[in-house]
DNA sequence: CATGAATGAGGCTTCATTCAT
DNA sequence: GATGAATGAAGCCTCATTCAT
């Protein structure tokens, strides 16, 4: 296990950065703050100056680690899914029950995340509501192409196809199961959202609806997918 | 049939422009290649300015339509959303099967759209790839819930709520008719951007597949929902 | 002539600008006091935001005319080639001796000028000195073969293909007449700037003195061109 | 000949430089590397950070060197006249008769050079060009004659009067020998520029013409001085 | 009603430079 | 002596918007 472990750090693609943030406490202050000023303001508002401002230091620092608050945002998201990666990698290790493990991986995907204490300066909570509220704007762009040859969403790719593999162990003749787990990851995403702004387009008004609604989802698809096409 | 078709034709809330592009020709040019133009470059990059450019005009007189950008493109969203709508219900009007009907649902919402000669001045199938690229960017904002309760999101809503009720006459015991529904239509857009985009991460290569992988999911979902809960 | 002298009247290469600075106040004000401004600071220190100041008036409004202080320095020579070319002609019309032609010439390259009325906005003095000191900045770029052939740069050329058609009028046989335009004109450039900072590389110390050498340069090469090569 | 070769070895004015870069193996790797990079992209481009990242070093160590890029190019133009002027001196050290020495400085100041491998370090191929494209920026400047009073233009202002010495052995009345020395420098730089990147207005298509026409001038200009004036 | 002109504010970015090691 | 990090200032430019006609 230390091995795997290992294997699964938190880990960014070093293209999103100019200066690994992690390296000076200049730049774990941009990742904190960032982090907490995206939420507050949403990243259309956002900028370098203000985050300058916010860390009481010059926004052209800001330019020595990341390139753009784009580039920044896929920082930010790609650490999260990483982070999420592993604790569903770790939380499965020992499950046998491939349904024990999709049901568990749900529950990580939706239920309300606690601060880890082993990464002082990211404040998970916060990072995750500004998954649910920009993640999608950092891949719906005329660049995402380029971007994506890039590598800049491999760590998001790799965590759904860590669900379908288990989707797959489940059931291996139902004939979708990347796009189920994309629409999973994407529904824990999109429900969260509606259960915060759109109520009346929601059945969920908590977190738990919302994993048993994914949950129902995914069993009863796969347990009678054979009965079906 | 006449009074139903004559209650969905295609409205948008009158509080997204200042005066009504329909009644103009400059207008109805600034619908028109506002849809052209953001299609091209994306809303980011999309100004009045280009627009203007784009049309011959100056932009302060756009602004006589629309107070900016963020309105416009709530119109154009909403105006598709009625425009399906209206598909939806036309398409489904004498049909009894309630499945039958969320199939065809569902085939309105993934199958390629086509120009509808009756609006000269949009072109419904760059559209829709805006809605694609570009809906959940006119939500994922800091002003979400002010602009939900002006109603701006009233026809998307609406929509949602006419799946859930062909959800409910499939199985009035399963417990998410809403969330089903979100979940197709958000899923409809969602697996055709990453048809396009992130293909290792889809099993649908085409709308078809996309139409038969949503089906497939409502139709098991709904057949054995008592079944598992 | 009243034909000659339309067909010469001022004008510049019209995609130097994005508007004409020529049809506003504005934009009047805006040649004035860049004229002013560059032969007072030089072009490196000058920008449109310390422009926009003299002017009293926002940077953002000098865009509208000009794209860049690059283009605003071509307007601005090749304004003042364009007049110099108006002097050329106007005061050769008449002259049917081809040397006195070519020493009226050399005397309107060299001779101090005086303030045009004509154009009320433009201090013809200062702009002489800011081509001196700046003209060769605006060729000596990576862009100028791309500026070149967007004709930036026709009014000058023109200019020095006048020059070399006396030249041929004096002496067909002479087989440089344009390098020798051209050396006249930048010679008059080059040594009025000598005169002003480097007297020791220089024997003029007078714009007399300048007239002088360039016209004993020119009348003896063409006197005796047949006998050298 | 020992003497005069020492006493015309490239040697460069000390107040252009914080720290000799002759004296180190960085302080090379800057005049190599930065005579490449404003070969390849223009003073106005050049930034010590482009071209401390060519050196793979950090920006703040080339300030040890120069104290901004001003003084680097002055730097690199005194280099490159200095070296200049010993091509001119060396080759014509035995040489008797004035015209055929002046035809001699001609042929220097015009024709392609060759890479002296002396100078390991110092492409004088690119050099030459940069001195063509940039040699004028750097005393075309607000502070060109306190830069003056320095001795920053020492050694240019040395070989024109070197010229200006062949000019007066061929002929002692010609009453502008300095004029004409500067001329033909400039010529010699201005022409060149012409034949890559302005065809029309110059008769020179090879740097042989540009020899030629320049031989033609200050042969004919001070064979007949005496019966113009 | 439509338009052209003007503008203030602010975003993004880079430069030149200094400081600390 | 060489380097990496940090920074303030400023440049350039565009946006969204208002005003006057």
């Amino acid at each position: 296990m230390q091995r795997l472990l290992s294997t699964i750090k938190i880990q960014v693609n070093e293209n999103l950065y100019n200066k690994d943030p992690e390296t000076s406490d200049l730049g774990k202050k941009i990742i904190e703050h960032s982090i907490i000023l995206i939420h507050e303001i949403g990243v259309e508002a956002f900028t370098f100056k203000k985050l300058g401002a916010a860390i009481k230091s010059n926004e052209s620092s800001i330019y020595r680690y990341f390139e753009n608050k784009h580039k920044l945002l896929l920082y930010l998201t790609s650490w999260y899914w990483s982070w999420i990666e592993y604790q569903l990698v770790f939380s499965t290790l020992n499950v046998t029950d491939s349904v024990k493990k999709i049901e568990k991986a749900i529950e990580i995907l939706t239920q309300p995340i606690s601060k880890d204490s082993t990464y002082k300066h990211i404040n998970e909570v916060l990072l995750s509501k500004i998954v649910i509220n920009e993640f999608s704007k950092s891949y719906l762009t005329k660049e995402v192409d380029k971007e994506n040859k890039e590598g800049y969403f491999s760590v998001f790719k790799r965590l759904i196809t860590r669900l379908q593999e288990i989707i797959i162990e489940i059931d291996s003749k139902y004939p979708y199961p990347l796009s189920l787990a994309s629409t999973v990851i994407e529904g824990a995403l999109y429900q969260s959202f509606l259960k915060d702004h759109f109520t009346s387009i929601t059945d969920c008004s908590s977190s738990k609806e919302i994993q048993e609604f994914l949950t129902h989802l995914v069993n009863t698809t796969l347990k009678n997918s054979k009965n079906v096409r």
